[in-house]
DNA sequence: CCGGTTATTATGTCTGCACATAATAACTTC
DNA sequence: GAAGTTATTATGTGCAGACATAATAACCGG
C-alpha cells in the first residue's frame, strides 16, 4: 500500500498538490520528513522531487525548502526529429529536391540576427521537402563550410539536414517558431497561394566555437507541431 | 583534472560523442566500465548517462547496453508560461479585455476534435490579451464549469487562464501550435490585415476523467516561440 | 539600528553495496 | 533445426551514510 519506489512518490507528493494539500506556493516538507513518512531513503524522495522540480511542478532551493511552483510553467518537451523522420511518422513517403547552392556571403541583417560576421564565405542551400510528393516544406540553409569534416555530397539523396546530423559533431544551438505570410517565391515553390500562412521555424547550430548552420524552415498549411504538456 | 562529479561525466561523453569517438549508432562501453575509468561509482555514471538519454542523446535498454542515438531527437524544452509573465518578461505591462461571454454547447467539429460530447453545457469566453495597451493575442476558450470548485469571477482583473491555474487542479494536457490566416473577427480584434499569419496555439486540459478546458489562441504577427536545443 | 560574521539547515551529490528487471544468449529438448 | 527453457548481463532502482553547498537565521560589535 505504502509507496514503493521513487515513482509512487512523486505521484503521492503530486496527488497531494493537486488536491491542494499543498497549496501553490506553499513550502512542503523537507525529504528527510517525507522520507521517514514514506518508510524510504532520502535519495528516494529526493529523486521523486527532483523529478517534479525538472517538469515546474516544485521549486527547490537550498535550505529555502521545497515549494509548490506558484505559477506552473509547464514545460512542453518537443522532440525535434529530422524532417523526413515526421514526414515518414505521418504514413507517408519523403522525398527532397535540392532546389538551389551556391557560395555566398551572409546578408547583412543575418549576419546581425545570428551573431556572425559577413564576410565569411558560406554556403547557400535551398531544399524543397515533400511528402507523398506533395510540397512540404521550404528550407534555406546556410552553411558553414569551414566546420564540414569533408565535402558535402552533390546530390543528396537524403536532405542536408540528415547528413549532417550524421556527419558533423555539433554541440548546441537554439530554436524559434513563428507564423509568416508566404512570400511570392515561397508560394510558388510549396504551391500555394501568396500570404498563406506558413509555419516557420528557424534553427541556429553551433560548435564549442563557430556556427555551423543557420536553416529557416518554411511549413506547408496543414503543419502543426504537437505536444504533451 | 579528472572528472569530479556526474555533470563531468557527462560533459565528458558528450565530448567523446561530439569528437566521435563514440559514433552514432555504436555500443559505448557500460556503467561499471566508465565507472573503473573515471574512478566514481557506477550511480554517478548512471546519473550522467540517464540524463543524456532523457535529452535524446544516447539510447538505453536493460541488457542491450547504451548506445549513441544515430538519430539525434533534440528535445527542445518549452516554458509555457501564463500569457502574463511572457508579456511582463518583454517588459511590458500586461492587460486583458474580457470581450465576450456566454453558455453555450460545443460546436460539432470542435467537440469531435477534442473527444467531448455535444451536449455538454459549457462556458465560452473570449479574451483579449494586451501588451503595453497593443493588442497581443486573442484568445477564445471553453470552459467545463462541472470541473470548477467554484464560480468564475465576473470581472477578472486576471485573465481566466490564470484564475484556472491557481483554482484548478489539473492533470495533463496537450498542446499543438500552428499557423493561421487572421479571420475577419480575429483581424479586427488584433487591428492587423485580415489573411494577416498568426501563430496560433490550443491547448487542451484534464483531470482524470474530465475537460477542464480547451483553449485556443491566436497571437498578433511578430510572436514567436524560442527555445534552447 | 546597521552591517558583517557565524551557525544552522535543506537540498545536492557521492559512495558502495544490494537486489530487481528486462533482454539477450546459451542451452536443452523434441 | 525449431521451440521452449534457463542462465547471463547491463541497466534500473533501492538503501544508509557521508560530505558539499547555498541560503537563511542568529548573533554580535560598533
Amino acid at each position: 500500500m505504502s509507496p514503493r519506489g521513487w515513482e509512487d512518490i512523486r505521484g503521492e507528493v503530486l496527488r497531494r498538490i493537486r488536491l491542494r494539500d499543498w497549496a501553490p506556493g506553499a513550502l512542503i516538507p523537507g525529504e528527510a520528513a517525507l522520507a521517514a513518512e514514506f518508510g524510504v531513503a532520502r535519495a528516494t524522495v529526493n529523486r521523486a522531487l527532483r523529478e517534479l522540480a525538472q517538469s515546474g511542478v516544485l521549486e527547490r532551493k537550498r535550505k529555502a525548502g521545497t515549494r509548490v511552483a506558484a505559477l506552473p510553467v509547464r514545460k512542453a518537451v518537443l522532440d525535434i526529429q529530422v524532417i523526413r523522420v515526421g514526414v515518414e511518422a505521418a504514413g507517408k513517403v519523403y522525398g527532397c529536391r535540392v532546389l538551389s547552392r551556391r557560395h555566398a556571403t551572409l546578408p547583412d541583417d543575418l549576419s546581425h540576427k545570428i551573431g556572425v560576421a559577413t564576410a565569411l564565405p558560406m554556403l547557400w542551400i535551398e531544399t524543397l521537402h515533400l511528402a507523398d510528393a506533395a510540397p512540404f516544406a521550404h528550407e534555406i540553409r546556410w552553411l558553414n563550410p569551414a566546420v564540414l569534416p569533408m565535402p558535402l555530397p552533390d546530390e543528396p539523396e537524403i536532405s542536408v539536414n540528415e547528413w549532417l546530423v550524421k556527419n558533423v559533431s555539433y554541440a548546441t544551438g537554439d530554436i524559434e517558431f513563428s507564423a509568416k505570410s508566404a512570400t511570392a517565391h515561397e508560394a510558388s515553390v510549396l504551391q500555394v497561394a501568396t500570404g498563406s500562412a506558413l509555419f516557420v521555424t528557424e534553427r541556429r547550430t553551433w560548435t564549442a566555437d563557430a556556427l555551423i548552420t543557420w536553416v529557416r524552415i518554411a511549413h506547408a498549411p496543414g503543419y502543426h507541431l504537437n505536444s504533451a504538456l
